[in-house]
DNA sequence: CTCATCGTACGAGAAGCATCGTAGTTTGAC
DNA sequence: GTCAAACTACGATGCTTCTCGTACGATGAG
């Protein structure tokens, strides 16, 4: 059996901001699929699949007001889908893949995958 | 590229009771997550998933009422998931799956996984 | 026809969630 | 110290969702 990716209870940070993560154990498959079902939310998660070091939520455009989007990050994190650090003033996102993958292998490849075949393909007229 | 499966504007039915079921270009990805969001459906999904001619809503017991359980199904037919159709006094659901994996190659094979993969773990003693 | 079974429709209540604006905190730059 | 930038906290609002009970409709068995 393979052995967990670096332990998650991470609290090393530079400076005194600490941000709750859930530790692997704490992690639910429902709460992640949740998590991911909001549009906003998914449009995050494929623009951080596509960086290696993360993103500041500044960077991310999003149809949404400011506090909606702290919202949305927070929803996120406390999922276990994002791991968010303060450096300076911004906080950097990243997906929590390795994580992910070690908890639910093919989960989010699948859902990736899924979300650029939808866009592919001609969005219905209404919904 | 592939064809499509079976086109899924199926209006064959034995009876008059027809149940409106979304078409696979109307399949939206993020209704889909969100269906298999509740623990209730996604336990529903995976008892379909390991029959081949599905189920009647009646055989799968679930720990909420008989109208909530009505609830979740439409909720499961409306997002795509499943396929409903009535059979004498009883209602078959099967999966959707041959539709769900050509449009999202890999998506459910993910969840269910996942699913099993969690259901493997021990459960966080509080939430 | 009568009846039991299976499922639906219809409210209704309680909880959750997405959204926003405004006011605040933390940080680094000057 | 002062200031701007990045993000948060809080409260409010309106919508969706999960849950239920009760009453109803459809089907097949007797």
């Amino acid at each position: 059996m393979a052995t967990s990716p670096a332990s998650a209870a991470s609290a090393a940070s530079s400076g005194t901001r600490v941000l709750l993560h859930p530790t692997l154990a704490e992690i639910r498959l429902e709460r992640v699929l949740h998590a991911l079902s909001d549009p906003v939310r998914l449009r995050v998660v494929r623009a951080l699949a596509e960086t290696r070091d993360g993103l500041p939520c500044s960077l991310i455009d999003l149809p949404v007001s400011k506090s909606t989007t702290t919202h949305h990050f927070r929803v996120l994190r406390q999922s276990g889908v994002v791991r968010q650090q303060y450096r300076g003033t911004a906080k950097i996102n990243e997906l929590r893949r390795d994580e992910l993958d070690w908890l639910f292998p093919g989960l989010l490849a699948g859902v990736l995958e899924a979300a650029r075949q939808q866009e592919a393909r001609p969005a219905p007229a209404v919904r």
